[in-house]
DNA sequence: CCATAAAAATATAAATATATATCAAATTGC
DNA sequence: GCAATTTGATATATATTTATATTTTTATGG
């Protein structure tokens, strides 16, 4: 039930430029520092986020990051979605192709496909203003 | 977000023995067959939900497994807690040690604590009676 | 032109998850 | 005792994830 490093880094870069940013671009370097990250594996998870959108970018000097809208209007889970592909628990529920040949009479599938709903409701349900204030969920176990 | 297969392989074995259990016992390599998965990989899952107490077994001639409770006393959450460790969706979550330095200050880590919960709700919400009947979910997308 | 930094491609290493294979020991019913 | 089966211990192989490293190209401000 793990979630990958890729979403969990990407979320935290993405909280990051939303504290951080001010009028200019962020160097992914800084990002890297502030989140303790290694500079070169955050390399290979932005394009992920990048393509789906969610950032704009500059090259050269000075360049770096930006978020491309309003902390408030990403939700954690488009977030994910972008680093990770999909939030499906199973394989069988990410692709059309992936689903495999016992699908017809798999007893489970309905327990993914009902998990997958319940996690997708509440990863959309959060926006990264939300995660950056902090509030609520502190105080659950 | 992947249920790992030693979570899915547990809950299709458990499953499996709901529905095929008779009088006596089962054989692994009933199960194994029937569910096509190798009966060398289920042999290092089987202890993980037997050292949980979920199974009966006996060894020798005729030996097997069985269900230790009626499949409706079963959560899946147990299950899949009893095979995966935990549903703990962060490393971070699972164990206090675990807990890494910068746990003060990660404005992530709530967004995981609600995602357990929600998750934890729906799977001890689901007995093996509902997942082996197929009721429900099925006309979820 | 120069320094800075993204973008890209690629290679490599390490760790973990997944899976198969082999052997020996213990238990049980017959 | 014998056959069937769990149990346990190892060993190995493969795939995937995670992470680091290297190099080149492109773009930008000064």
């Amino acid at each position: 039930m793990m979630v990958s490093t890729r979403g969990r880094y990407a979320l935290r870069m993405m909280a990051d430029l939303a504290v951080n940013q001010k009028d200019g671009y962020v160097a992914l370097k800084d990002i890297a520092e502030r989140q303790q990250i290694s500079k070169k594996y955050l390399e290979q998870i932005i394009p992920l986020i990048n393509k789906a959108g969610l950032l704009t970018t500059t090259r050269g000097f000075q360049g770096g990051y930006r978020l491309a809208k309003l902390p408030e209007e990403y939700t954690v889970g488009e977030i994910l979605r972008a680093a990770e592909g999909s939030t499906a628990p199973v394989s069988c529920l990410e692709t059309p192709e992936n689903t495999c040949i016992r699908c017809g009479e798999c007893v489970t599938l309905p327990v993914w496909k009902g998990l997958r709903k319940v996690v997708d409701e509440y990863l959309d349900g959060i926006n990264l203003q939300t995660v950056i204030e902090g509030s609520g969920n502190e105080d659950e176990i």
